[in-house]
DNA sequence: GCATTTAGTTTACGCGCGTAAATTTTTTAT
DNA sequence: ATAAAAAATTTACGCGCGTAAACTAAATGC
């Protein structure tokens, strides 16, 4: 098995009878060698433990075969599935996917990107939290290297972006509600950390005036990630006040609903669509727990698997034709309503 | 500002009037230079964009500064959180960390340690998943390179294991459950992923005995990680053909309780307390979401960040006095009873 | 079978930094 | 102030690999 232990290519080469630039040609693209001398390297692999040094590979290299994933928060379900599509379309291209958190905190956010910086990535796929303050920072990194938005939109940032279309998805959640039951309020945070929030809400406004309803935008105050938290609190208490404007509450994300939920359970109102119902809540996203929440969540599922894939192959594209593309793409993908027992 | 774009230390060097082998000793340890020498250094940083090739520094160095960190899945918010605090804790020993997940796939853990290894990483700490094909390949790499184990234990493997005592933890929770109401039946995975799976039922017949009642244990059929769901399928099972043996149902933990609950909710089966309660459900973890469920969960907190650092500050040692430990230490922490409404 | 194309070999240099040895400068102790 | 200690500088080499140039061997076409 272990015949010697092979320190560099030049021992490798050695033992295998194949020239260093060859191998180091094989090693960049198995393909670009001949069938039977690829044969011959992989065979001496099978032999020898030998692998190149990554550090030593990427010093030269101006643009390394990584390509940096970065998430507003891997404890969102939603980001932690989402990262694992793009992770998976980054390997399957032949990238080596570098994924980072920025764990709900927007100077995280900069400390990634720092760090991305010297790891010299071929591109980033970038879930930024979108604030203003970023904004600057995120133009600067993009200077050097090929960026693609994904899920949260920052305009005219970046090589494209690529998410959810929000008013394709609220509008259809709210055609859905009214047609069943009292029209929907809306719920959200008063100041959302999120600019899919913003679309949604200014979504929902649109939709409700189409239908010719009056909209009720209910806020909850609280800030950072613990919208369950918030929910719960802030719901609650919009609950017990008997304050929502009608029966049926649209929850701006799951998260918020799951929050929204616990606190009806808690307050003795019974939810979902039956004559005996207090409630209706819906939420978007989707959320892996919503379907076991009590009763279970109606909501909106992103395609988060195409949202992943464009975003990496439209970073992929960019990568190969090496230039910037001349005009900014936008990719928007629809929503599907998930009917559950909630609303 | 950018005054001009330095490509190497050779050119800060010139810049900053500080010779380039002082600026590696400053680079490694800024302790190890006159604090003269370091400000000078620090006010050049402040003028020139410059930092160190990482694959360059990497390159000779047969140890770096990076550590790996493993978790089995990145999804489950427990891991999630630990990862995160394990993090924490490397930055803060001045390591970089490496986080990595096995997505619930013992075969991505076997790739995540063939990365680690090209990565050349001073130390890892891995939360393995603990099946006993995993065990070679862990020894193996473990001869290279110092491993700490942390939330599930392999007998005997790595430098030093780092966990909860699920003794104590059950032991704890079967002792509120018999005191305040029927005593529990135990309510777990047939075939378990995870060792604690294995402990917590040894710990629950103990305690069971030790309390003088008759212990009941139901085994969902299933694999993989989809716990709520399983939770909720067969939980559910159990739940209507009344075949739990008591009213009190002690999950082996959170996830499937949460499916558990779930299906209460919607076989109508009102949970908790209370006089008019029919079910009493308890888990094991303190979930982020077991506070929202319905209704909120009774468990037990595992005390992650005391393991988190624990894990970390016993490889830091392993590390620092360069090497193997004479003895190999296992540290577990107590749980923490969390009283909340289902139980 | 021969010319042409394609692939591999030899040789050589450079990347950015770690680091050792010898020397000079600066600081500290007496 | 002077000797000793500490720190910085100069010089030089090596790490493992990418890659270019000139050359040689093998495969391909007719």
């Amino acid at each position: 098995m272990a015949l010697k232990q092979i320190r560099n290519m030049e021992e490798f080469a050695a033992v295998s009878g194949i020239s260093r630039p060859t191998l180091s040609k094989y090693f960049n693209d198995p393909d670009s060698v001949r069938r039977s001398t690829r044969e011959r390297i992989e065979l001496a692999l099978t032999q020898y433990d030998y692998r190149p040094n990554v550090y030593a590979v990427n010093q030269n290299r101006r643009k390394t075969r990584n390509i940096g994933v970065v998430v507003p928060n891997l404890a969102d379900p939603f980001f932690s599935e989402i990262g694992r599509e793009v992770e998976l379309a980054c390997i399957a291209a032949g990238y080596s996917p570098i994924l980072l958190s920025s764990h709900g905190n927007p100077t995280q956010e900069r400390d990634n990107l720092e760090l991305l910086r010297s790891l010299k990535p071929a591109g980033v796929l970038l879930a930024p939290f979108g604030r203003i303050s970023d904004r600057d920072d995120i133009a600067s990194f993009n200077k050097h290297i090929p960026v693609v938005l994904f899920d949260a939109n920052i305009e005219d940032a970046c090589e494209a972006f690529v998410g959810t279309n929000n008013f394709q998805s609220i509008d259809l959640m709210v055609e859905y509600l009214c047609r069943s039951g009292e029209p929907p309020c809306l719920f959200e945070m008063k100041s959302p950390t999120n600019p899919n929030a913003n679309k949604r809400r200014q979504a929902y406004l649109e939709s409700m005036q189409r239908h010719g309803f009056q909209p009720h935008i209910f806020q909850a105050e609280g800030d950072g990630w613990n919208f369950e938290e918030i929910g719960s609190a802030e719901g609650g208490r919009f609950i017990s006040q008997n304050a929502f404007a009608t029966n049926t509450v649209l929850c701006s994300n799951d998260r918020l609903a799951i929050g929204v939920l616990s606190a009806a359970y808690r307050l003795g109102k019974k939810v979902g669509r039956g004559p005996d119902c207090a409630l209706r809540i819906a939420g978007h996203d989707d959320h892996p727990f919503s379907r076991f929440t009590c009763p279970s969540l109606t909501t909106i599922a992103q395609d988060y698997s195409a949202i992943a894939n464009r975003a990496a192959s439209t970073l992929f594209r960019v990568l190969d034709t090496d230039e910037r593309p001349a005009e900014r793409a936008e990719t928007l993908f629809n929503g599907n309503l998930v009917m559950r027992d909630s609303a």
